[in-house]
DNA sequence: CTAACATCTGAATACCTGTTCATATGAATA
DNA sequence: TATTCATATGAACAGGTATTCAGATGTTAG
């Protein structure tokens, strides 16, 4: 044991982070941006437990059939939720595990007030 | 046309799906949001191992220093990043265990690359 | 067939957001 | 003090986005 040996000659602070690849990146971020919006949260969490329809996803989370629509159609498009058409309906799923998962930590973060930090010092 | 006005009891389908309180699902959109942008995940990816100088964040992901700057106000003013000042210098480190927990989680999907379902759009 | 129904869609709108540019602040250095 | 350095900031612009509205599909019932 000893001092730190570097591998390529690092004598003291330099900058060896590694960021991952693009196309991870703009992944995570990809899916972090379809969890930043409040509608598809709440229609998201709706279908956690159970798929449902259209119209009782507008009347769920309160908002229009349209948006509703509107979001699923994102979601599908990402391979979030999945379909399944029955006669005139439209049964939603969620379909995407690690959706469900940053999900659900989120939501248990947030209601389980994991006192981490609550107030923070003031800047701005 | 009166539509039947119901209690809220369920009669015949029953739509009973808890969606949480609304401060609750604002704050899981907000920090998703945060999250949501492909710079500000490089940048907090930089911060997961150590804290590091805007300078040397600015060169390790690859935006301007004012970007930077920018992106860093905003995760401080949501608590996400503390800043430690040392003379002229900024000091960030990654200040929210939440948001670590995503982020890894995040990465650890995409770049495991577990084969629930790769990319591709085609949904129109 | 026609009518009611469930969902989907495109266009328009209003809002939000991330970057750049120029400049300001504050601290170290000469 | 004057200058350089590190970071912060505001304004402005460009691009993205979520909602609404009106209408289009496609489906079942009468």
């Amino acid at each position: 044991m000893g001092a730190p040996q570097e591998p390529d000659g690092d004598d003291g602070q330099h900058i060896r982070v590694e960021i991952p690849a693009e196309e991870s990146v703009l992944q995570v971020a990809d899916v972090f941006s379809l969890l930043g919006d409040p509608a598809r949260v709440r229609i998201l969490t709706a279908l956690l437990n159970e798929r449902m329809r259209v119209r009782d996803l507008a009347a769920t989370v309160g908002s229009s059939e349209s948006a509703v629509s509107h979001a699923l159609r994102l979601l599908r498009a990402h391979h979030v939720v999945r379909v399944h058409r029955v006669g005139r309906e439209a049964h939603y799923e969620l379909h995407d595990a690690h959706v469900r998962a940053l999900l659900q930590l989120a939501l248990d973060h947030v209601t389980h007030a994991n006192p981490i930090h609550v107030l923070g010092e003031s800047d701005h």
